[in-house]
DNA sequence: TGCTATATGCTATAATATTACATATCAAGC
DNA sequence: GCTTGATATGTAATATTATAGCATATAGCA
């Protein structure tokens, strides 16, 4: 099991980490990390919490990026194939990669009341979900595994 | 493990069986079937699979039952909150329960190729995310759990 | 009956996302 | 160094999904 967020931890160091391993995927496997990808992830690991397409368009405006839904979608469908960012289907909202470089099955834990998200990673083969498509003969491509519920410092305080 | 849903199966019987069984559980929790939304589960059982909100609205419209937008929302909202129907968060559609009844962390395996959704239960307690959850202190209190790939069917014809 | 909570009808609008097409840039091969 | 093809960007228009707000109606109960 990875680590989880709700945890303190040295952020300006782990946004320069994802960056270089960001920048490192882009040289090994050929793709282009153009100056709109690269700010958008950025702004997405400064930002540490999921953001709407729309959240991410309104940094691109102040920042003179560009100001039609495209340039965000864009974007993110550049990181989330890339495997730089997850899209949460549960809120609509896109998030860094908290394991960016290593191919797996993310899942989330959504917090309802303060909207942390903490990701961690599962074994499908060996989860129920991945069980219950083998019974199935179901091709696994993509997994949506997300906890909405709260977190605990949200429990404490309620 | 629940049984899965791309095998072939008396229809009519599993809507009437269901449609019974949303009336019980109204009856013993004091939950007011109304014309529109008894109608919206049949329209779900009836389609057997996940249906857009719109998509529901237009078979309303076509039965003078409604055109708004809310019409659709408020008994979709109904019919998930009782349990009689999930959402599916990937696809923003929704889709009458299988295992209508029972209370249960729903799980789905959604054909990309063929739009066929099976609904499978998943333990969470002996899950990762059960797991990672409670590693984290994180008090689940709703999953969204879903599988994109191909089914068996399709799988075979292409 | 009259009160209250719940459900419905309806308009408007918000939030999320895609299509389509023109222009620009970049990298590979000549 | 050019040409060419593939990829990326700019932009307008529009599609799709969802909610807010408020008036009216109805059902259950004091």
């Amino acid at each position: 099991m990875a680590s989880l967020g709700f945890d303190a931890h040295d952020h300006s160091n782990c946004i320069r980490t994802a960056m270089d391993r960001a920048e490192k995927h882009c040289t090994d496997h050929k793709l282009k990390l153009t100056p709109i990808r690269r700010r958008a992830l950025e702004i997405l690991l400064t930002e540490h919490r999921a953001l709407g397409a729309y959240d991410l368009l309104s940094h691109f405006a102040d920042e003179g990026l560009g100001t039609a839904p495209p340039v965000a979608y864009r974007a993110l469908d550049f990181l989330t194939s890339a495997g730089f960012a997850h899209k949460i289907e549960g809120l609509n909202a896109y998030i860094a990669c908290a394991n960016l470089g290593s191919d797996h099955a993310p899942a989330f834990l959504i917090c309802t009341n303060c909207k942390v998200v903490a990701e961690a990673t599962i074994e499908l083969g060996e989860g129920h979900l991945g069980a219950a498509a083998h019974a199935a003969g179901f091709k696994i491509e993509r997994t949506v595994i997300e906890a909405m519920g709260l977190c605990p410092s949200c429990q404490a305080t309620t």
